[in-house]
RNA sequence: GCGAAAGUAGCUCAGUUGGAUAGAGCGCCGGAUUGUGGUUCCGGAUGUCGUGAGUUCAAGUCUCAUCUUUCGCCCCA
């Protein structure tokens, strides 16, 4: 039998755990703070789900997705993303009833891709979706409290938001039609993965890193140039609300997105130290989405934040919280085993983490303690039983003292 | 999907032109210590050398295949 994971899975525990879990409930907390609710969607849905709501062209849907029929013929797919999930439940629970609706998820997500550092076939994600308010207030919002996370995390500066514009419908099709006369004129000059992008999706041959691909761009249209006056001022609200809170960003009119539902705002927040996997949180808005997976025409703006990124990326930059310590309970002698079970009990009642080792003298037991980094020991011997007490050692300092088993939780709450 | 590198103990790694029982540090277990940890000292176990074939008197070492990871591309969080 095999017993590695899975290509590009892997058992998350220990160390690594903390610092996932610290990022996940990062968002989640501040989520809340910004009024969002959370929801849990199925792991899988029907394929038809996907396809419309990323989008036939995009590489997710065109080779990346974990897709299987069921004993019934029918065809799921893994998710690979949250939106379009959470914009089928939107649909579907007739959410549309009271909009605003904000929905915050955490989850994995699953594509079939050549693994990398950061990089996995079930990835983590926690994201934001603000369903039926077309502001560019929401904008804002959501940037902000993406901001607010990334800040919590100590990661404020080690990352970069870049922002750009799609426009509304009409300017990202006007742009595309320009952008195609322009590249098709040059189309032998273009890399091989470009002329397939000229066909496919050719806003995407903005962000190539060929060399030759390169020099074509620089005398490429430039967004700016077809945005109509709408979407112009509705660009200006969201860097003017941007500048308004203090939040630092850098307009990258090269920055495209490959899912095909964004319009207007597109971001991503980089970080150089992740090599080439350093988007750790982005998204943008997709009015129209929502529409186009069958329901009431409503506007939609979301991030996706990669839970597995931000997570080594605040571990190669120490910022993991440490766990918070126990305390360790300590019988000397068999009699002792039960009088410090109850007392490990009554601190546990009390709120108090409180774990033991199960055997061994009591420097075995001790050192036990040390290993799980525990702040304090009790000790309960003949001794105390005898006079209705605990010895409580500092397993920092080395002081110790005894005192009556009714005053435990109070003599403790220093190490709480 | 394309190109490249790597895989030896729980972890980080050494292992010569192919040569006899495959090593170190850290960690782990036991003892010095039967009511006092961290430091120290002594002792012990680490293992399908990623997997499977092949070459050879002999393979951790060479060849092929395969799996996984890592780096770049592609793409994305």
């Amino acid at each position: 039998m095999n017993l590695q994971p899975a290509r590009g899975t892997r058992d998350i525990y220990g160390a690594e755990l903390t610092a996932f879990k610290q990022v996940e409930n990062t968002v989640r907390d501040f989520a809340k703070r910004y009024g969002f609710g959370e929801i849990q969607t199925p792991i899988f849905e029907a394929t038809e789900v996907f396809c419309r709501g990323v989008g036939e062209t995009s590489d997710i849907v065109s080779k990346e997705m974990y897709t299987f029929s069921d004993r019934g013929g029918e065809s799921f797919t893994l998710r690979p993303e949250g939106t379009a999930g959470v914009v089928r439940a939107f649909v579907s629970e007739g959410m549309a009833q009271n909009l605003p609706v904000k929905l915050f998820y955490a989850g994995p997500m699953f594509r079939y891709e050549r693994p990398q550092k950061g990089r996995y076939r079930q990835l983590h994600q926690a994201g934001v979706e603000i369903l039926g308010a077309a502001t560019p207030q929401t904008d804002v919002e959501v940037l902000c409290l993406a901001w607010d996370v990334l800040c919590a995390l100590g990661l404020g500066g080690n990352v970069r938001l870049e922002l750009n514009t799609l426009g509304d419908a009409e300017s990202r099709a006007a742009y595309r039609d320009a952008l195609v006369a322009y590249f098709s004129q040059y189309r032998e000059q273009l890399s091989e993965d470009s002329r397939v992008r000229l066909e496919k999706n050719p806003l995407r041959i903005l962000d190539s890193k060929d060399e030759g691909d390169k020099k074509l761009i620089e005398n490429a249209p430039e967004m700016t140039a077809y945005l109509n006056e709408p979407s112009k001022a509705f660009f200006d609200e969201v860097k003017t609300g941007l500048d308004a809170l203090g939040i630092p960003y850098v307009v990258n009119p090269r920055l495209v997105r490959g899912l095909d539902y964004y319009r207007h705002t597109v971001f991503e927040f980089v970080t150089e130290s992740l090599g080439a996997q350093g988007t750790v949180l982005a998204g943008g808005r997709y009015d129209g989405l929502v529409r186009q997976m069958g329901g009431p025409e409503t506007a939609g703006i979301g991030f996706g934040a990669g839970i597995d990124r931000l997570a080594l990326l605040i571990t190669e930059l120490g910022k993991v919280d440490p766990e918070p310590r126990p305390i360790a309970v300590v019988p000397a002698g068999e009699d002792a085993v039960l009088p410090s079970m109850k007392a490990a009990h009554v601190l546990r009642q009390n709120g108090f983490i409180v774990d033991e080792a199960y055997t061994g003298n009591m420097a075995k037991r001790l050192k036990k303690a040390n290993k799980i980094n525990a702040c304090a020991a009790v000790i309960m011997g003949g001794d105390e039983i005898a006079k209705g007490v605990a010895t409580v050692r500092n397993l920092d300092s080395g002081e110790q003292k005894e005192v009556p088993l009714t005053d435990l939780p109070a003599a403790l709450e220093s190490f709480r």
